[in-house]
DNA sequence: CTGAAAGCGCTTACAG
DNA sequence: CTGAAAGCGCTTACAG
């Protein structure tokens, strides 16, 4: 079926396309029969204006662009599901992408967001860009999208409206809370900083908190390679292999932790190690396998991040916001 | 920054608009001097035509709308992941929207689709129509919509283009596998017909099985409710209490399979049952859990309803395909 | 309260 | 090979 056109609607009620779309848009000016009889026509012939002449039109968007590394992870899952409450909630549309946590995949996305004229872009970056030196690109990327923008999860050092949690103070607290438990060798699995600036944030967590507990580090219990599964995985064999006699581990995103299990789950010593992760795994609770994890609770990180941008968009001035939140260690046995 | 302007350009380079048009849409038309230096300008001044403006003009659209009931379980993650490569491969982009499994929530997609006037759906619908008796309504949106829609995964009787799995064939594999196995009491978890259309195909699926083997079904071991944990969870600790002595336990989707798993584990009578599952659950093959499932490629669905759908839009007129795809029982031990 | 006209940023048939 | 003009479906300042 053809989409009717305002024309159409204006011809049917012997109106002008102006008293048509003055129903829509002002109806306080339309004298009440016009409008009544025009809004009944309008419904008849199910007609929905097109949001594309009309954006054209009013030169406004309704659509944000999110920008999201993979949704397949649980923690950017519920991420996206805060953002899109949100998005729905103000009767916005959401153009999604992913970046596959890729440089080259980031720059398309964002030149689509471009193409497609959105009213803001919710981001998580693929990549710490300032490590790997292409801050340039897309600092260009992001002032060409002339459009608001957040950035979520991964700081990548511009001055713009950003949420994280406060991935330091999280480890810093894992450290503590294992010490407390009478552990003294902790290893400690986590991805690096040309993926994440979080890497190095997580680092240092672990740093301080050894050094409040008055541990020195011992570098032989420190893995940090890619936030994957397959490399949490690796690193704990190794790990397990190498007999450090370490009696603890952190790992620093579910991935890893997904792969830790793994390694100990095979090698029949799941019970061998306490283990605290960041972010929950999902199924353990299910499976009453205790388990301790940092909680971030993206969802809520999500929406906070949605309600900024739609703040932003419709204050342009606003003072820049840098929303830092914060985690809780929970504690699952059964 | 202010977008610039197709005036813009041509103001630049001293041309009209017509020709800088030209460079984008049929450059061979266009004198290579000054095609390359319109290019030059295009890229110095990082301009990105407006595509509201050229949808409008062209009167097409270059987004592909999404509409699934949730993104947060693996079954329909899986399903985006394989929509959106196929959209991506095809310079497209993605209108996401959720329904929540709600036909409330399926209604507003539709429409907000409509207003998008999206170049094509792909569509999960929420709600067994049929069985609800709303078809018209629905499928008064769906022509409403004008443009090629694909339903995916739940069949809601309309002639158009569909695309699900054979859940008779698959459950009735699980349960003559059961069978082989020496099961004779098998309990039946399953979902019930107005959420879905599949799970009378599913029952059916069952029943056909029993038949073929030469049992007769007992009705105390069908469990027909919603497709969620905590039904699963209930209906299984049911069964469980009434002592009914089954021995095996098919479950229609994984998030009953999910509740199946925390009622044993609660009751820690996790070996005491043979279960085949619907769809892979998550972290059992890493934790080694043995774990049987009819593997349902939903990933492999996404990709060939997303096909499918470019498809006709391709050609408008190619007859209606119903695509019916195999799974296969995967047994998983340790 | 209503309508004619100009404009949003593109495309394209037509004329040169 | 190039450009002026009309048109896509809306909105809105202006005039009545």
């Amino acid at each position: 079926m053809k989409n009717l056109t305002i024309s159409d609607i204006a011809r049917k009620a012997g109106v002008s396309k102006t008293t048509v779309s003055r129903v829509m848009n002002s109806p306080e000016k339309v004298e009440e029969g016009t409008r009544k009889k025009i809004e009944q026509i309008m419904k008849e012939a199910h007609y929905t204006p097109s949001a594309t002449a009309r954006n054209l039109s009013k030169q406004i968007s309704s659509t944000i662009g999110v920008i999201v590394p993979e949704i397949g992870n649980a923690f950017f899952g519920e991420l996206f599901k805060g953002i899109e409450d949100v998005i729905n909630k103000n009767d916005l549309s959401l153009l999604y992408c992913s970046n596959e946590d890729k440089a080259q995949k980031d720059f398309e996305a964002l030149d689509m967001m471009k193409t497609q004229r959105v009213k803001g872009v919710l981001y998580v970056p693929a990549v710490n860009y300032p490590a790997v030196r292409m801050m340039g690109k897309v600092q260009k990327k992001l002032e060409a999208l002339g459009c608001p923008v957040v950035c979520i999860d991964r700081d990548i050092s511009l001055h713009m409206d950003t949420i994280h949690f406060d991935d330091r103070k999280a480890v810093k607290t894992a450290v503590l809370s294992l010490v407390k438990a009478g552990h003294h060798k902790i290893a400690f699995i986590n991805g690096n900083e040309e993926k994440n600036i979080l890497a190095i944030e997580r680092y240092e967590g672990y740093r301080e908190g050894l050094k409040e507990a008055g541990i020195s580090e011992d570098e032989r219990l420190v893995y940090q390679g890619e936030y994957q599964q397959s490399y949490g995985y690796l690193a704990m064999k190794e790990l397990m292999e190498k007999e450090l006699d370490f009696t603890a581990v952190i790992t620093c995103n579910n991935s890893l932790g997904r792969g830790y299990l793994q390694a100990v789950h095979e090698a029949g010593r799941a019970d061998a190690f306490e283990h605290i992760s960041l972010d929950k795994i999902e199924m353990l609770d299910l499976l009453r396998i205790p388990n301790n994890y940092m909680l971030r609770d993206s969802y809520e990180m999500g929406r906070q991040a949605a309600e900024m941008l739609i703040s932003r968009i419709a204050f342009p001035d606003k003072k820049i916001r840098n929303i830092l939140l914060e985690t809780s260690l929970v504690k699952e046995t059964f």
